[in-house]
DNA sequence: ACTAGCCCCTGGGAGC
DNA sequence: TGCTCCCAGGGGCTAG
């Protein structure tokens, strides 16, 4: 499912092939048979109505990430932002089952959005106004924009009480990250999932951020994470999922040296957390 | 202010 | 073969 690395590969792979190109018409069937009980997003059909006719004719300056959300910045003081969430992609002059939202382009191709569960949320704000938008402004640092050590385990530290994977997918603690990173991360430190917050050592508080800042890096580099449903604009998959020490591999040996452990699966906050009983104190 | 639980949604897999 | 049931889960929302 799309967390930082997946944001990250699409938004790279979008900016090298938007930029300049005009909107020259929009489709959509989100409304069809899902009536959104948010008034600002295109699952509604009046707002959809009005979206298509404010982003026609402008042109794409540039895409961004903030979060788990993708920003793309229009001319003529505009921005969509669009939140991905299990099942969404962008995909580029292709196209596959799922597509529910479609822009024409300017040189004659298309940049479509597939998501087979339909759980986006897309709408449309004006640029200017980004620090004041909801979905942005309530959001935590980015994980690999300079966090340092010391801002994280502050952050982290508010919800003592919590369990620490909990915390970790907190878009208001850090942006960006969710199950399959978490579990990553944790399994990567050392440290079990259910483990309340105040009572991590800062030794292992130091694991945590080091381990979130390379894994990461090291998912963004293979291209993100494939398990689900994700590709990039290009319909290709990435790589991460082959890498996986913890996330859905229940009842597997644990992969680190000599530790003969067996993933175990629970539940937290309603999600499903995996981990090495035995190596993960 | 917190959390637990339901909801949105649909394909894939297991069981019969 | 084909039906039913369960599962995947980010985040909005409500009830407690």
């Amino acid at each position: 499912m799309p967390e930082l690395p997946e944001v990250t590969t699409t938004v790279n792979g979008l900016n090298k092939v938007l930029p300049n190109l005009e909107i020259t018409a929009v489709w959509s069937d989100y409304f069809l048979r899902t009536a959104s009980k948010r008034a600002d997003n295109i699952k509604n059909k009046k707002y959809f109505e009005k979206f298509k006719k404010e982003i026609i004719g402008q042109k794409i300056k540039n895409c961004e990430r903030r979060g788990k959300n993708v920003l793309i910045n229009l001319t003529g003081n505009k921005t969509v932002l669009v939140h991905m969430k299990m099942t969404g992609h962008f995909l580029y002059d292709r196209r596959d089952k799922f597509i529910h939202l479609d822009f024409s382009l300017s040189n004659g191709k298309h940049l479509t959005f597939s998501d087979m569960r339909k759980f986006a949320k897309i709408f449309l704000f004006e640029t200017d106004k980004k620090n004041e938008l909801a979905d942005l402004k309530t959001l935590g640092p980015e994980p690999l924009d300079n966090l340092s050590f010391q801002t994280f385990q502050s952050r982290i530290l508010k919800k003592t009480k919590s369990k620490i994977k909990t915390v970790l997918m907190d878009q208001s603690v850090v942006a960006g990250i969710g199950n399959i990173y978490s579990d990553e991360i944790l399994w990567q430190a050392g440290v079990r999932p259910e483990r309340a917050v105040g009572k991590i050592s800062v030794a292992e508080m130091k694991k945590i951020w080091s381990a979130m800042k390379k894994i990461l890096r090291q998912s963004i580099s293979l291209g993100g994470d494939s398990m689900s449903d994700y590709r990039n604009i290009h319909d290709e998959k990435g790589k991460f999922q082959n890498m996986h020490k913890a996330y859905r591999r229940a009842g597997k040996k644990c992969s680190k040296n000599g530790c003969g452990g067996i993933i175990k699966r629970m539940i937290i906050g309603g999600r499903s957390a995996h981990f090495c009983p035995v190596h993960q104190k």
